[in-house]
DNA sequence: GCCTGGTTCAACCAAACGGTTAAAGACCTG
DNA sequence: CAGGTCTTTAACCGTTTGGTTGAACCAGGC
């Protein structure tokens, strides 16, 4: 298959618009967002981007999917493995939790779909598995083997899958309100975010391992 | 205080026009959202928006400034007082994911407000804590005082909270991208939702009770 | 009936927006 | 420097969008 990496043969310019629209379209959803703002964003004449993106509809759909595949690989590339499900789970909390603070346009771009409706979010994903990449199901299978091995407690895989990517994930969609409502968070985003690392594993764990 | 409640004294139309802008606003944004759609959605003439309400940027304020306050208020409406902690958890989860469930749009179009920046979010927040409601910070003491009395594991509150916000809410947030990966969740949205209930409870209530 | 208040609507307007174009600029090749 | 190609730009066009207005409608009181 082909990389999802749809930008690695990009221009200079190229790249600085998709970078552009990637953020600004996560900021204000498919339709809020303005070629103007985009154009501005990229510093570059408005014309620019139908020069090298036919229209919106084409340039959103390159992003999104970009941020797609993304996406879908970033569950699978956090996963290593380890010797013991206590390591796996620190590591891709870790690894996941890095991937989502280093791609944040793309994690907001995904949410601003779900909330529109998720149309185009169910093609990409049925485009991706036809084509052969199934979705993140290693993850599942890991937390269904170290049930089976008696690694952790009886507990559902994918419910326990959704608990930890909503954890992962939810304090950067509500980073306004965290900060708000947190003081430490503002004045040390970074510190925050390794914090919760900390404390992510800590719950988690502790809520998987098993009981005497 | 007055009561957060702003459309206790709406009649039919406006109370139609705002549940409808309040829709539209949640699925497309602030910048997204059209007039006309929120007309079409509530069975009226455009005109009549603005009859009602001025212009696009008071009908939205109206809307969101509803929404905070519905959304501050729930923390606490859901934290009912309990003998155990575990039974407090439990009915707190219960509660506010049943909040969250019957006001689907109010969650969204605070998440949209979140992803836009927060900026109208925090000046709300200080508006109200200006005016004596202190943010919620219930919960937190709750969390607080179990940690100290011993009946949980000594974890930081605030995390924990944020934890157990992020796992009641970012399931409907992702809602599509839930019913692709999760078919179970597509065909009865309604028992998934209630599994979820039982399910969280268990892994965080395990993650908070201490070891001996 | 007819006036008077509050509602509802179709038609309209100006500004904003997505998208086009023709021409100028930059840069290489001969 | 001449010719040609690839970039970049300002000005422009048609449509959509937020917002207005004046007329129709529909009570109820006189």
């Amino acid at each position: 298959m082909p990389p999802p990496d749809s930008r690695s043969d990009y221009s200079e310019t190229e790249r600085q618009i998709f970078d552009a629209a990637l953020d600004v379209f996560a900021r204000e959803g498919r339709r809020g967002a303005r070629m103007q703002a985009i154009a501005d964003a990229a510093d570059i004449n408005k014309a620019m981007l139908h020069y090298y993106f036919r229209d919106k509809a084409t340039l959103y759909e390159e992003v999104f999917t970009y941020t797609a595949c993304q996406f879908m690989a970033s569950f699978d590339a956090s996963l290593k493995e380890a010797p013991t499900f206590a390591e796996t789970l620190r590591v891709f909390i870790d690894g996941y939790v890095d991937f989502v603070r280093s791609n944040e346009a793309c994690m907001r771009l995904m949410v601003q779909e779900n909330l529109a409706g998720g149309t185009l979010l169910g093609q990409q994903m049925r485009k991706a598995t036809d084509s052969g990449d199934a979705p993140p199901t290693i993850l599942v299978d890991t937390i269904a083997d170290a049930v089976q091995a008696g690694e952790i407690r009886p507990v559902d895989p994918d419910h326990t899958v959704l608990s930890v990517i909503s954890t992962c994930l939810y304090f950067f969609v509500a980073q306004p309100t965290v900060q708000i409502m947190h003081p430490p968070a503002e004045e040390d985003w970074e510190a925050f975010v390794e914090a919760r690392k900390d404390h992510l594993f800590d719950l988690i764990y502790h809520g998987l391992a098993p009981r005497e």
